[in-house]
DNA sequence: TAAATTTTTTAGTCTAATCTAAATTTAATA
DNA sequence: TATTAAATTTAGATTAGACTAAAAAATTTA
């Protein structure tokens, strides 16, 4: 069994080789942990002694096979809190980060598995984000950056990048939200800021906030 | 913020401290909690720096008012806890135990109230123990002993005063649960063994049994 | 490519929670 | 009450995870 320290370091692993490819640095996960690089070298040797990550010194880490599955257990349990949180206890979509980083620690397959039974076997959490299966198994549908949408074109939202609770809550006042059709009417060359259609209304953004905004065309 | 092992030492003292009056001593804590006497020593001195419990050498403890509070606030957590776990999820009442042991110690308060609001209110846990409210205020109905009940006065089931796997099964197999109602219909002097009405059925019980099941008259 | 900079690792220290073994205090018993 | 037994505490060691400061390797830049 893993402490509640080593599921934190695969975790990240894991979600830092999502976005870059290769192997990943000391650094870039000292910095989602919020420890210094010394104390990651030394994890990353534990790791590696449990066969669940592949390190070499000086050439980062990456997960074994094993690592994966052990991260990809921690993801499901952490999406299927946020759900459940959402859904039956009046969480918001920005309030739930926190105490789902508690809940993923949680050893218990039985409570997992009826959780899930429970939520009606969702496949996406509230932020968009794919929840692995029994099997670790998931599908993540196609989507692309609203800033990518060509003009005219309709899509809805689908997830966030940034799962910040400043962009999440600045999305509610904007009432945009999963679900919520949106389209881009005008792109301003001057600042590259963008009119778009939100369900009714229609709001300018900036292109970074378009940048964060997945949809499915 | 406690550390998940102070949480546990508070729990301990506090459930020490209902059975037995006046102050707990080092060796009954080091059994519950499954630590040697020297730790526990260790851990009633740090406890003490924090004004959690009044210690002295060689004389055991006792919580102090805030002790009391910050360990009642974690019964509340696993009896609410438990209550879901058997309510929705599937859980029978012998297997709640060791999952609701590490939900516990999840810190947050709107998780709490909003679980509390989600099972409407309950009073119980599914052992029949009572659940403190958000204010810590928690009423226990005047129950006694199966073991104390007069012949052929019925009672109602209202909870177990060993909460071990082996009894709740054993109590499950002769269809015993929270409600079911008792009443004894013969004592034999020879072996203190008891034929009692459980629901519909009649059946024999020991003198042990009667003695860890509680009733209302 | 050599020098400068950045990244990573090593070496040694710290803290919380535990342990063992020995010493001390309290309680039980003869 | 003196002795023995049991409970408790102290002293010193261990482990996991983190830290700082210095050394070493890799990368960038001139």
């Amino acid at each position: 069994m893993q402490t509640l320290s080593t599921e934190d370091y695969l975790k990240a692993i894991y979600h830092a080789s999502q976005s870059a490819s290769g192997t990943v640095a000391t650094t870039s996960i000292a910095n989602k942990i919020g420890a210094k690089p010394s104390s990651v070298t030394d994890m990353f040797k534990k790791l590696s002694e449990q066969k669940l990550v592949k390190y070499e010194k000086y050439q980062g880490v990456s997960l074994t096979n094993e690592g994966v599955k052990t991260a990809l257990r921690i993801v499901r349990k952490h999406r299927l809190w946020e759900s459940f949180l959402v859904s039956h206890l009046n969480f918001n979509w920005d309030e739930v980060h926190q105490v789902a980083e508690q809940l993923e620690h949680i050893q218990s397959e039985k409570l997992t598995n009826e959780l899930e039974r429970f939520l009606d076997y969702p496949t996406h959490d509230p932020h968009g984000d794919p929840i692995p299966n029994r099997a670790l198994f998931m599908k993540s549908y196609n989507k692309i950056l609203l800033a990518e949408l060509p003009l005219n074109k309709e899509g809805v939202c689908v997830g966030v990048k940034d799962n910040s609770s400043d962009f999440l809550r600045y999305l509610d006042r904007r009432q945009i939200g999963i679900g919520t059709p949106l389209m881009i009417l005008h792109r301003e060359d001057f600042d590259q800021s963008l009119h778009i259609q939100a369900g009714n209304s229609t709001l300018m953004i900036t292109q970074k906030t378009a940048e964060n905004i997945y949809i499915k065309p």
